[in-house]
DNA sequence: ATGATTATTTTTGTATACAATTTTAAAAAT
DNA sequence: ATTTTTAAAATTGTATACAAAAATAATCAT
């Protein structure tokens, strides 16, 4: 996080604006105001200006806004992530070597010892491991759009974590140790089926 | 494209460029100064900041160059438009109504009979009309962003139409009006790995 | 009071300025 | 002639200024 050199007035705003939005620091409704970000920062508005396309572009904001993912939303990522997180599960079972399927336990185990952020920190990064060792950037830059995005719908709907997603995970992690393609890829699909049918869930009585 | 009142100097700008860069006027090797697009259009160097900003975002630039897709890239992009674009034809073949259907012959049609340039298009609006059936904004997103970079490809490899892809279209056609979503996916999938060793293999020898 | 109209304030889009950085060219040293 | 060093030029990042547009508040008419 805190680099010796002092960040530029662009990335020191990109992070800044960036952070409270994924935290919820700032309402769906809000405006987000050029000039309210400079002065906080004590930038000028430029950096600012670049900072706000940039999120505009990578789908965190819209209209000048933080983006209210609709359930549709959620519907379409979830479909789009099933389809690329199925393969790349698939991916791994064929492929991954013994040092990321350590990694992936690991994921596992921490996520039931630790504490609540843990958990979560851990959660996530199951995922990602998987993801990253598809080896294609393409997969990976879509997948980690849409995860922000959908985070934005975490937040708001505050997450706690969903039973059985847990066992879930080692499913689909021995399905990758034993070199099952076909089923890594089927139980990599459910599981996110369930997520999303959890979020839907959720977010109907709130 | 030309609209009654003027457009901003950043969309002028962001089209000015996208149009260069995707017509291939634009060696890749030369670095993109935001000066010389200013002075080009009239405008100051803010609004053509942005739309650079934007075109790398969008991955058309990087590093202020014309990006240069490597093999590796196209491989990896073809394996993710294999994905959804296959998800797109088995909704298709699903659900597409009549009105739809018949476009989508129409592209058949015009591919056959039309010229050159009449065939390029219909044959890119064939893909274009299953992928937005699909209804699934992020899908659509994600196809086109890595349409374009494919495009920037092939304007280098000097594209003649490969021999088969019309048959293919066509067979693709008859799977998704005969409602067979299974073969529907497999077809649009097979046409897509077709695609990629063409291109690969052209632009083996050049 | 409610809605229309006008005035005021805020916010944005774009231009311009300038120091810091990067690139390129020139000069010097090996 | 190639490499290193130094100087010059080009380019970028950021700040500031200001007119145009949008949002908000105030006034008036119904």
């Amino acid at each position: 996080m805190s680099t010796s050199k002092r960040a530029s007035a662009y990335t020191q705003a990109y992070e800044y604006i960036r952070e409270q939005i994924l935290n919820g620091e700032i309402e769906g409704k809000t405006k987000l105001v050029e000039d309210r970000f400079a002065k906080a920062l004590g930038v000028s508005r430029t950096p600012v200006r670049e900072a706000l396309r940039k999120l505009e572009e990578e789908g965190l904001v819209r209209d000048k806004r933080v983006v209210q993912p609709t359930e549709s939303d959620l519907r379409d990522m979830f479909r789009v992530r099933m389809l690329l997180e199925g393969d790349a599960a698939r991916l791994a079972a064929n492929y991954m070597d013994p040092s990321t399927l350590a990694i992936l336990k690991g994921c596992i185990d921490s996520s039931k010892n630790g504490n609540y952020e843990e958990t979560m920190t851990s959660n996530k990064q199951f995922h990602d491991v998987i993801v990253e060792a598809s080896n294609n950037t393409f997969m990976i830059e879509t997948i980690n759009r849409m995860q922000s995005i959908i985070y934005l719908f975490r937040k708001t709907v505050v997450y706690h974590n969903r039973p059985g997603l847990i066992e879930e995970h080692e499913d689909i992690y021995q399905a990758i140790l034993n070199r099952e393609p076909d089923r890594a890829e089927a139980l990599m699909k459910d599981h996110l089926q369930a997520d999303l049918d959890f979020f839907l869930h959720i977010s109907r009585n709130r």
